[in-house]
Order: C-alpha cells, then structure tokens, then sequence
DNA sequence: GTGAAAGCGCTAACAC
DNA sequence: GTGTTAGCGCTTTCAC
C-alpha cells in the first residue's frame, strides 16, 4: 500500500495532539479558526488522505459494495457493471466485482468471502444454476446480518430485499405487436435461456400475447451448445414463418443469419425482433429491431437504491421492487 | 459490514488470553496441541474468520488488486477482465474494478484513490486519451510508492514496469498471409482504432508485409460515428477489393456486412479477416475469421505475473514484457 | 505453554 | 481550545 503521511506526522511537525488535527480536519467548532487553517495547510502540503482501512476498522463501513455478476461477456451485464460503477464512483463507493460463471458454488463462496470482507452491501443477478435449482438460503443469511442486498434482473421472490428488474411479460407483449403490426401471419418464437426467469417470463408474454390473438405458439429451445443457425434454419424451414422473436440477442441475431443462409429476405420475406440492445444487435445485418432493457440504467438504479439504504435515507421503507421500462430500437430486421 | 466472531470472544469463552487464540490458530509450537485443538475446535463452532480490515491494517496488505480497465463493453476487455477475476480469486485476492471509459482524467483520479484505498497492486490497460497525450506521469508516481503495476495490452515504452501485450505487428502479417494464401489480389484495410498503440502496430505489421509483397495500402480509418456500413460500401466499390482486414472486431464485421449489402458474396467474392474472437465474430454471417488474442489468457497472465511480485516470489527480477501468441481461428469469412 | 502489552491509524468521549 | 485515553481486531515481541 501506498506510504502515507498519518496524523500523528501532522501532529508532530506542529507540535499538536492527533485528536487536535483530526478534529481540525474535520472543521470541528471546538478548534479554533486558526489552529484549523494551520493544520489544514500542512495537510495540503503533504497530501494528506486519511488511511482507509483505518477509518473502516474503526466505523465498521468500508464503503463498498460487492457486485455479483453470473456473466461478464454477457452485454447485457457488462453494461449492468458499467452503471453500477459510474454511480459507484460519483458516489464515492468502490465496487469489488466477482464473477460466478453462472455456477451456484462459486456464487455461495464469494457472498461468503465479500461478507466477511466488509463489503457494506450487495448488489447481484441471481446465477443460472441458482435459479434453476432455487436455492436462496445464501441470500438470506446474508440479510439476517443485517447486510442490505439489491438484486438485479435475475431475482426470486423467496428473497425480501430491494429489486430491479425488466417487466419482461410487457416487453415480450410489445415485441408481439410489433410484428403484429407489420401483418406477420406465422410468428416462431426461439430461446437460448429458457431456464432462467427472464426466459420464463419473455415466453408468458408472448404466450399471453398469442392467446388473445388466437395464435398458435411454435416454440424453439436452443441448447447451449448446439448450432443455432442449423436448428433455426430447420425451424424456418418446417414452418414457414413471417416472424421471429428471439427471446435473447444471440438467438434473435442467429434467427437474422439463419434466414440470410436460406436466402430469405429480412425483413421483407421475415422479420426478426429480439430482446437486448447490445453489440450483436447493432452489428447483425440487417441491424436487430430489439427489445432495449436499459441494462446501464438498471445499474444505476440498484445502485442509488443501495447506497440510499447504506446511508440511512431509507432505512425505515420496506423492500420494493423497481420496474425499469423497456423501449423498442427500431433497425432493419423488421419493416 | 458482518457482526463477526472475534479473538477476544473465543479467549472469553475458554478462559485463554486473545494472544493464545491468535497464536493456536496460525499452529504456533509455543502452544500445546491441546490447547490448539480446543481453540480450533471452537473457532469452527463459531465459523470465525479474521477480520480482514484489521489483518490488513496490521499488515499493510490488503489482498486486493485495482483493475483498471478503459471500456468494459468492449468484449476484448471483458474477457481480460474475466481472465483476471479467475486468478485472483484462485489466490484469494479481490479486484476492485473500475473503468476509465477511455478518459485520462478518471483514470488519474482512480489510480490516486485506490493508490491510497490501499490496492495492493494494478493491473490496468491505458486509456485512449491517455494514449494519445502520451501522459504517464501518473503511473510512474504509483510506481515510485513501490506500488507494482502490470499493463495489459495498451501499454507505454516510458513507464518501467511489467507488461503483457500481443504481438499485433507479428499477429497483424500472419493476417495478411491468410488472405495472401487463399489467393486475394487486391486487399483493403479498415480501423476503427487508428489512434490506439495496438491499431498502430497492427496498422504496421500489414505494412511491412504488403511492402514484401509489393503490394500497395489502401486504408480506410473509421471515425468513431460515422456509419461504417457506408463508408465500408464506398471503400469496397472504389477499389474492388477481394480481400479486407479488419483491424478491429467492428470494422471486420461491418466489413461482412457491407459485402452482403452491396450482394457481394463472402468469401467467394470477398474474403474477410478481423481481429479478436468475440461474440461479434461468432455471430456474423458468416462467420468472422479473426486472429483471437487469447484475451482470457491475457488477463490470467497478468494476474500471475502480479501475484508473484506481491508475494516476493519475483522481487529481485526486473520488469518483463510477456508477448501472448495469437492463432488463427477460421469461420466462414474465408475460404 | 501462556499472557501482557504495544501498535497499525483513526475516532470520539471525556478530561483539563 | 487542546490533549488524553480507550478502543476497533489483529499480530508479534517479550515476559513469566
């Protein structure tokens, strides 16, 4: 760590007691105007910082906060990151940033390991094996101590704190009246992260959406690491579709290239609209009509809503769930 | 922070001095086996861990790593990020992250505030306007507060430290030999990054090779927002290139896509080669073939190189510049 | 074999 | 107005 000069330099050098130059530091009345101008001079001159850890041990505040993320080559969570730390940063908090490769162990390990290493709270997405068998009971344990939890986009309602997430029932609604609109006849619809809750609750929308319409919903479950061009174009194939909604950007731009592959025309023989506005849907061609969650605001938020809670402005309100709204970005995979 | 089990608690209950504690748990000889088993025994009853601020501020070691990356939507730099995040935890150290988004000024303001927050040590990829200041006073201060710093990546010849870079030059000339081999006659470059050091070398190595070659440039810079499918169009039906490289991922694909756009097919007509492995690459159609940097790898190495500098285990050797090996990994953007 | 005490750098209650 | 003291939780030297 970097040398630094203490307080008890300070002191010395003016002939001062520690407790008269922390007091003086911190504009106390009792000090007087002089003996206050004095010290802070020569805090200057020597670029004085008070020694953080010092401050924390003895506060118990670290002003910290632990972010978990399940996967950082994700877009999505990579702007997600960038939130949180441009309102981190402003708000003079660092983030210790781990990454649980979507795996539940390593989820466990790091809540327990950043606990213990005085992060002051947590903001977090849910890893896929977490949810997919449910667990929460690491979540709560955390809580009990006491130690506030923001969840983001990947929550469960076993777990009482603050959330943000996407109202992914609406967002898939609206992705259905898009195409609605431009008169798709035969809508597919394809998903590479049927497991996780925002998957689940993309397809309710849709389904929600095709009921009232008396559609017939023709649903493609992607594995992991089968070829998602081969499986769509087989799709595409066998029905004939007019429209696709990905559930995910990288099956909504595989829907994109898989037509592109059979010679169809997007938008004019098929349109395509998918879910995320990241880099594949800005790169694909033609561009991806897409789904914007506003990934860089989401963090924001659960941001501000944690360090609020951290900082006492809302220690008396109860848990809440935040929704951050979607917006469609229009390019050239529909009309 | 956690309400922890302390030593003076486990001394209270076995009636044993807080220094016997301390002392039983690092398996000191001075005490007993049997005093050791019951203070270990306990401990585990309890689940105590030592708090880390207070080992840290005895020991002026904190077991944390500031990472300072310029943009983390940048797939590249999440992979490093990645890469980073998994050594260090197989260590048991924290990285504490924080972007730049390419601004010189948030990056002396971050290296200043961790510097004094007590990282022990950096890892950081400079930032496009440090860069192209060529500003590097900040980094030699850190350097002089014997705080070690390894860079990634974009790198400065006049800070003397670690480094792990590519060999862009080197990785930049096998490039051209691909398409070289496969036949092309008149080849095109576009860059999206004409003002970084690694577009530069990059830019250079292609150079040396199309000199052997007798070949001539011809070279298209890419302004951050200007439409790259146009200007790529323009550039492609001007010369009637049958071959383009991509110095970055964007422009490779925004390469593929303008072909596809002016009906030109790839690879047969035009065949594309880019550079990083990203999703972009995997989800262009077809796919990018790209020199991938082993961006992962890239932050693993630097982790190490590091942690062994922290831990003494390479005090006495002088600062090294490691060169990460490339490879070619081949999609359907050429033949 | 065990314990007392000092000290890491800071804050804050309490003297003087 | 300024200084003394205790204490945050730990490590480590030195007594006993």
């Amino acid at each position: 760590m970097r040398k630094k000069v203490t307080l008890k330099q300070l002191a010395q050098e003016l002939g001062l007691s520690i407790s008269t130059i922390s007091k003086s530091l911190k504009n106390d009345p009792e000090i007087s105007q002089a003996t206050i101008d004095r010290v802070k001079k020569l805090a200057k001159e020597h670029n004085y910082k008070p020694n953080a850890l010092a401050v924390s041990l003895k506060s118990s505040k670290t002003r910290s906060i632990g972010v978990v993320i399940p996967d950082i080559l994700n877009n999505f969570f990579a702007k997600i990151l960038l939130g949180i730390e441009m309102e981190a940063s402003k708000n003079n908090y660092k983030i210790i940033t781990v990454i649980t490769n979507e795996s539940y162990e390593k989820e466990v390990d790091y809540l327990d390991m950043l606990s213990y290493n005085g992060v002051d709270g947590f903001i977090l997405a849910i890893s896929q094996e977490t949810q997919s068998k449910g667990l929460v009971e690491h979540f709560n344990e955390i809580l009990k101590d006491d130690i506030p939890i923001v969840m983001l986009d990947r929550v469960s309602d076993e777990v009482y704190c603050d959330k943000v997430v996407v109202d992914d029932n609406q967002a898939a609604k609206s992705a259905v009246e898009v195409l609605v609109k431009q008169g798709c006849k035969k809508i597919g619809v394809v998903s590479g992260i049927h497991k996780l809750s925002v998957g689940k609750a993309r397809l309710q929308g849709v389904k929600e959406a095709f009921e009232i319409e008396g559609r017939e919903l023709h649903y493609l479950k992607l594995r992991q690491n089968s070829d998602f061009l081969v499986e769509i174009s087989n799709f595409l194939k066998e029905h004939q579709f007019d429209g696709i909604i990905g559930l995910d950007e990288p099956s909504a731009v595989s829907a994109i290239n898989a037509a592109n592959m059979l010679g169809l025309n997007v938008p004019n023989e098929v349109s395509v609209i998918g879910f995320s506005n990241g880099l594949l849907a800005k790169h694909s061609y033609p561009g991806l009509t897409t789904v914007s969650q506003h990934a860089k605001r989401m963090g924001k938020t659960a941001t501000k809503i944690l360090i609020d809670k951290l900082e006492l402005r809302a220690d008396r309100y109860l848990p809440d769930t935040k929704y951050i709204t979607t917006s469609i970005v229009k390019r050239g995979s529909t009309k």
